[in-house]
Parts: C-alpha cells; structure tokens; sequence
DNA sequence: GACGAATTCTATAGATCTATAGATTATTTA
DNA sequence: TAAATAATCTATAGATCTATAGAATTCGTC
C-alpha cells in the first residue's frame, strides 16, 4: 500500500530530477534570461506546458538548479575535511574535486555561479549558508596547515580561500569551454601555483 | 563650416558614448538577456525608442559595451608593458590597473566578461584578438621576470597568465559587489599571494 | 525670429515568453 | 478490464520586449 504510493512518488521525483537538470543544462549554455520553459522542455522531449507539472515556475527551476550545484560541491568538500590526510592532501583534494565538478558536466555548478544573483535576495539565504560553510572549511585546511607549520604563517587565510574558489571557478569555465584541456593537469598546475607562487622556494 | 560640422558630429558621438555608457551599467547590473532596451533607456532619462537613434540594435549595443571594456583595459595594459620597469614592478601594475578597473565602476568590463558568450560568433572575433593581446603582453613580462632569475624557471607561463587573469576577475567581481573592500589591500595580497604562495620563501 | 537639422516622443506591429486551464492520453491499481 | 490517477498535450490570456515609422519638439545658425 504504502509501497505503491511510494513507488509514484518515487517516479515523479525522478522526473522531476530529470527536469531540474535539464534546466541547469539550458541555464548553463543561455543563461537564465537567455532561456525559456520552451527550452527546457525541449531538452526533456516534452512540450513547454508539460513543464510546470514538476516546477511552479522558472524561478523555481533556477533555485532548484542552485541548490543541486552546490550541495554537491559542499558534500564533497564536508568528506574531504573530516578526512585523515595532511593539510596538503586535502588540498589537492579539494581541487581536485572543484574542477572535477565542472568536468563531469555538473551544469548546475557553473549555473549557481553565473546565475544565483537573479535569484531574489529571499530565496539566497540557503545557498548563502552553503557557500559560506564551503569556505569556512577550506580555511580550517588552510589554518591547520599554517599551524603543522607546512605554510607562512602570515597569511590571510580568508584571502587566500577566496582566491583559491576563485581560481578553480575561473579553471572550471575553461575546462566547460575547452574540451581538450587535461584536468589532471590543471590541478597539478593550480596546487603547485597555490603553494609555491612565482619565486623559488628553499626546500 | 567644417567645425560646425564636426561640432554637431561630436555632440551625436558624446551622446553615443553616453548611450553605451547607460547600456554597461544596466548590462553589468541585469545581464545582457534580463536588461530591456527600457532599462537602458531610462538610465539615460529618454524613452524606449528614442535610443535607437544612437544604436542599432541592442545586439550591437553588447558589441560597443565589450569593445569599450577590453580596449582601456588593454590599452593600460600596453603602456605598462612599454613601460621601463622592472617584471615585478609591472606584474604589481597590472594587478593595480587590472582592478582598479573594476572599482572604478568600469561596467563595461564586467560586461565584457560575463555577457560575451551572448555575441554571435562572428561578432567576437576582434574581442578575442584583444584578449590574447592582453594574455600576450602579460606572458612577456612573465618571461621577462624568469629570463631576470626574479621568477622559477619551471613555471608554466601561459598557464599563470591565465590563472592571474582569472584572480583579477575574481577579485574585480567582489569589489564590485562590496564596496566596503579595500582596493589596495586586496592588490597587495594579489600580488604577494602570486608571488611568494602559500610556503615561506627563503630571502 | 525663421529655417533646417537633430533629437526625442508617441504609437504600434510583430515576436516573444510565462503560467494556467481543461482536454487527452498513458499508466496503475483493484 | 474498468476505474482512478498521473502525465502530457493544446490553446490561450496577459505580459513582456524589440525595432520601426512618423509626429512633435528642441537646438543651432543665419
């Protein structure tokens, strides 16, 4: 009994997933504005009435959009944390599994970074939080790292977080846009760069 | 007889540029897609269709709005390179000018950055020229500090380019939003962050 | 002040686009 | 298989929005 209710619960949750990506599919390559519901629906194979069977409205789409975009990207970053490797480990983890996110065609996460602003300012609080606690874990990384003694010590740990989500967001676009970059690559590169910068460094 | 054509001539380009002026700052502010032709029109205090007497199409307002972001930028860019500095003092230029850009509530830039991807192809081909230009000129100076022994020789110069670049619009991004953020606190750390990295330099 | 040119306005055609309502088809359940 | 439920479709109201045409106004010059 409950079981079936469940089951096409279940079903239109999955479709309703479905739309949800195919919106963040659409978002990412137009735009919010530069989308319609007709787009959307057509990524899905349905026409643009059928939509509003599983979102209440565009904006709607686009929160939901958001929210997935980011969840992951926080999840990720909450396991890689609590995990037991080196400050210098998680590091390379952490950007590791930024520009992964974005190569694994998670449309979503570009969208929260292009397209939250049209959100209106009552419907950010929830991504707000999430952002936030995504950069109050990378400084953790980095104060733990400052404190085993592995970095200077005189460093803003909030500017250096910044600049980093920063760097692999702008990383991320490239990688979306050009296909033929190596991620590995580029994580390597951004690690090395993160920690020693342009001088030689003593070792 | 020719300066009163000129005279009528400058006042219709002065009014022009003032069009595309209110086009960077409503385009920076909605987007290119959720900003109307309305938008623009009332931040230059005349009605809808009274701007096309100064553009086209808004299409071609976008054009203008990017050319005038990349060109000042490129062409502070130039003068720095030309300049007879040493590498570092001109990486820390660039950052400096790259940013101030920004804060000095230069739309047009932001707009060049974020709304491009909106032009037709066809239209993009000298912002694309620009923009390599721009990476160019950094790149040298980037040798220039390498082939000085002021930077690693094993750096990928290309690639911090277009990290550093990526950092400055960053960067750019979050003074716009706060304006509460100090400029030249955020170029120093820029520049240091680029320089020294995260591990203590031996001096 | 009068003429011509430049600027701005009003009005609108023609395309959107979002969201809804109700009919229709497909799928489950009994 | 019949009834109930879910998914999709068609059609459309009501708001846009862009670009144009032609009228009205302002400005510069003689």
């Amino acid at each position: 009994m409950s079981s079936v209710t469940n089951l096409k619960t279940d079903k239109y949750e999955s479709n309703r997933r479905d739309a949800i990506r195919a919106a963040a599919s659409v978002f990412a390559a137009k735009g919010y504005h530069g989308a319609s519901t007709s787009d959307i629906a057509a990524e899905l194979g349905i026409k643009q009435g059928s939509l509003y069977h599983y979102i209440k409205s565009k904006e709607e789409a686009l929160y939901e959009v958001c929210i997935l975009g980011i969840e992951d990207y926080v999840s990720r970053m909450k396991s890689i944390a609590s995990s037991r490797q080196s400050p210098e480990a998680k590091l390379l983890a952490v950007v590791t599994s930024h520009l992964a996110s974005y190569r694994e065609k998670n449309e979503a996460m570009k969208v929260h970074n292009d397209e939250r602003l049209y959100l209106p300012k009552e419907r950010r609080g929830e991504l707000k939080r999430l952002g936030s606690l995504y950069r109050t874990l990378l400084e953790e990384i980095l104060q733990s790292g400052i404190d085993a003694g592995s970095y200077r010590s005189d460093i803003d740990v909030e500017f250096v977080a910044k600049t980093m989500i920063g760097v692999c967001n702008s990383w991320g676009h490239h990688l979306v846009r050009y296909p033929e970059l190596d991620m590995f690559e580029v994580v390597q590169k951004c690690a090395d760069y993160f920690v020693h910068g342009l001088v030689e460094t003593a070792r």
